[in-house]
DNA sequence: TTGACAACCACGAAATACCATAATATGATG
DNA sequence: CATCATATTATGGTATTTCGTGGTTGTCAA
């Protein structure tokens, strides 16, 4: 199951905020209840995936070390950076002070599907992203179209 | 199985509408027992898929590079702004509401079938859209034809 | 003792599951 | 061919559940 949709939450005064349910159950048939999360390295927001995800990315790193050297250098970064959260009865998570400052979250965390993964944004900060990729997008149309599988 | 032929069915007050039997028989053999809806980038209606597809689409888009903001940036239109919508028990999805107002849909929605995708019309709007494109496919006429390959 | 953090409880709004009926198609039978 | 029976599909309305949210209590460590 993949990470679809864009979806507005609050985040009350302890850093509470509920994983959308559509997110949730593209957890559910793994093993870790939770989701991890990370600093976005291209984007001012929060990234994040399944256990699974990581695990795989975990794998890939382990083959490509040899070959591209830099880029598992910073792949290691997420795996120092990254933190597991687990969601409680009622489907939340509590997201690190650190994280919430960096992606300028002010009260509401607006959740991106992106597929495998997700992001955690400000409402504003993403609106304003969103604008340049869209013109980025309409001037690069062609390859917008879908491939055949 | 493909989505074929064009189906009017009515939306209620609550954006409820009966798939066509027949886009739901497309789907029988999918995990997910619904369809993923999306609004269309070149056109006034909403385009659909399955779940399957929308993996596919995932898996071929996917690499693990976190630092390649391309990718990245098409992979978020399109995972951001789709809707999963599983059917209830009669066979209904329910519609968001900015989807119904993006493709101007009033009362009665027009589904499409595109092969391995459909759309969703007003069918005012699509009758306005088919006459155009008619009106260009007989100026055209000569590049129409048959080619062989 | 205090502060941080996790588990627990409760509630309203919104989504969806449920039920009943109408419409349509399909097929059998005289 | 006409009629009836049956099954499938579409549609409308209501009841129930889920989800997101706020607050409280309990627990452990500093």
């Amino acid at each position: 199951m993949l990470f679809l949709g864009t979806i507005e939450n609050k985040i009350d005064t302890k850093g509470r905020v509920s994983v959308p349910s559509d997110f949730r159950m593209a957890t559910k048939n793994d093993d870790f209840q939770g989701v991890i999360l990370y600093h976005s390295f291209t984007h001012k927001c929060i990234e994040g995936c399944t256990m699974q995800r990581m695990e795989q990315l975990s794998d890939a790193t382990d083959n490509l070390d040899l070959f591209s050297e830099e880029n598992e250098n910073l792949n290691s970064l997420i795996f120092s950076d990254a933190r597991q959260l687990s969601f409680d009865v009622t489907g939340r998570i509590v997201i690190p002070a650190d994280l919430i400052e960096f992606a300028g979250i002010k009260g509401n965390a607006l959740f991106v599907g992106r597929g495998k993964t997700f992001q955690i944004w400000d409402k504003d900060e993403f609106e304003k992203y969103q604008k340049e990729t869209r013109e980025k997008a309409f001037k690069n149309r062609p390859s917008l179209s879908f491939k055949k599988d």
